[in-house]
DNA sequence: TCGACTGAAAGTGTATACAATTTTAGCGTT
DNA sequence: AACGCTAAAATTGTATACACTTTCAGTCGA
């Protein structure tokens, strides 16, 4: 494992409060604050911090310190292209093999979404619209497949902070709602048209070609 | 970046032995030990440690320390599946956007391939035929999937050494070419059946419903 | 008022120290 | 000879120390 737990309670703690958007795009992740709030060393902070850069979450300047990650509009693009390849062949392999039972625990999750929404638990409905791309991973039983889609989707969180415009995310609990009708009906060729227009879609609901608003001066002027 | 590049150096150093073959499956990686091979002090060993273990080649058990990875038969299946799904998409898109100069920077590398296999290079031949597949990423400009997939094939070099059977990665290098072809002609679909076929004939390549050799007696004995 | 300089304060990068755990070696008993 | 016990050695996990770099506040001069 990670070893001590304790660094992995941090790298989950950070997670969970960089993809809620509790820590925004370029903020500075001192380490002895850090520190001081979880009440360990700045060894195991800088373990957690490490670990952070390789999940892109967090970037570390030599001898500047770490901040929360600002991924450019060329890297949402590049995510967005690899969701796109990743969840067309997931959704393929999962019409062939699904059982009714995997089915309907992916129609929980989009009761769950529909709740969220209707709610209007804003946090909430993030994490599962996330979740239910990781859920269907999962119920194939590919661990390897979960993590990896599972940090695609973290940086995903990210980008839609810096970059959103329209509200978009709105309707993709209906969008997840019709890609599951296409599975449960073995349509394998809609349900995979169905998932690739979805990721369009949320993507096409960011401003990518919006000037990013930059702390760095030289470059907002430029 | 990784902040020094001291621990980065030695995170390539001793991936590179572990995809190279040269620290093999359940090794004992002793962190004073590299830390006078290397130099320097604990510390930096240890940041490297954590690393790996993100890249799923080593794994750490709490107090008894750092040992190269032995991925189950379990999870090297599931990586393979995961490549699948990448690369045929992959490929797919290859084919639409490719232009002469990438597909000729592809030609040159399976001429590198040949090279390899016709003067017995095993260790290079091994490394390009990996290459091959991390190289048609980055000539599609994607950094994102690079990476991604560069890690997947790192893990792939653990698993086949644990798990060979037949030389089958002879074939390789013939089996790039043909892809090749179809991605010159534009031939979508067979481009993607090829590489389909070529990722199923290395995983068939391997035994991985032989008992693997272990360590854990109460297991062999089961 | 603005800008450049300077020294203090804060922060990062690496090494070392030390407690806690595991491994190893030795010894006696059966 | 095999097994179990015990103490020493080695190893890990975390905290701390310290050199070096960056940041910032205040001062001086134009």
């Amino acid at each position: 494992m990670d070893s001590s737990t304790a660094t992995r309670s941090i790298v989950d703690a950070l997670t969970k409060a960089i993809v809620e958007h509790r820590l925004h795009p370029g903020t500075k992740l001192a380490e002895q604050k850090l520190a001081d709030h979880f009440g360990v060393s700045r060894t195991l902070i800088r373990q957690a911090l490490f670990q952070l850069v390789q999940k892109r979450l967090i970037r570390m300047e030599p001898a500047r310190g770490a901040f929360v990650a600002t991924p450019s509009s060329e890297e949402a693009r590049q995510v967005f292209a690899v969701r796109r390849m990743v969840e067309v062949e997931m959704t393929r392999n999962f019409v062939r093999h699904a059982t009714a039972e995997q089915i309907q625990a992916l129609n929980d999750h989009v009761a769950e979404e529909k709740a969220a929404v209707i709610r209007g638990d804003v946090a909430g409905r993030t994490d599962l619209l996330g979740d239910f791309h990781v859920r269907m991973a999962e119920l194939m039983g590919n661990q390897v497949l979960a993590q990896i889609l599972g940090e695609l989707i973290s940086r995903c969180a990210l980008i839609t902070l810096m970059y959103q415009s329209t509200n978009a995310a709105e309707h993709s609990a209906e969008e997840h709602a019709e890609i599951l009708k296409a599975i449960a009906a073995k349509d394998e060729d809609l349900a995979v048209q169905l998932m690739n227009d979805h990721l369009r879609h949320v993507e096409e609901g960011l401003a990518l070609d919006r000037k990013v608003p930059s702390n760095d001066i030289a470059m907002a002027l430029a």
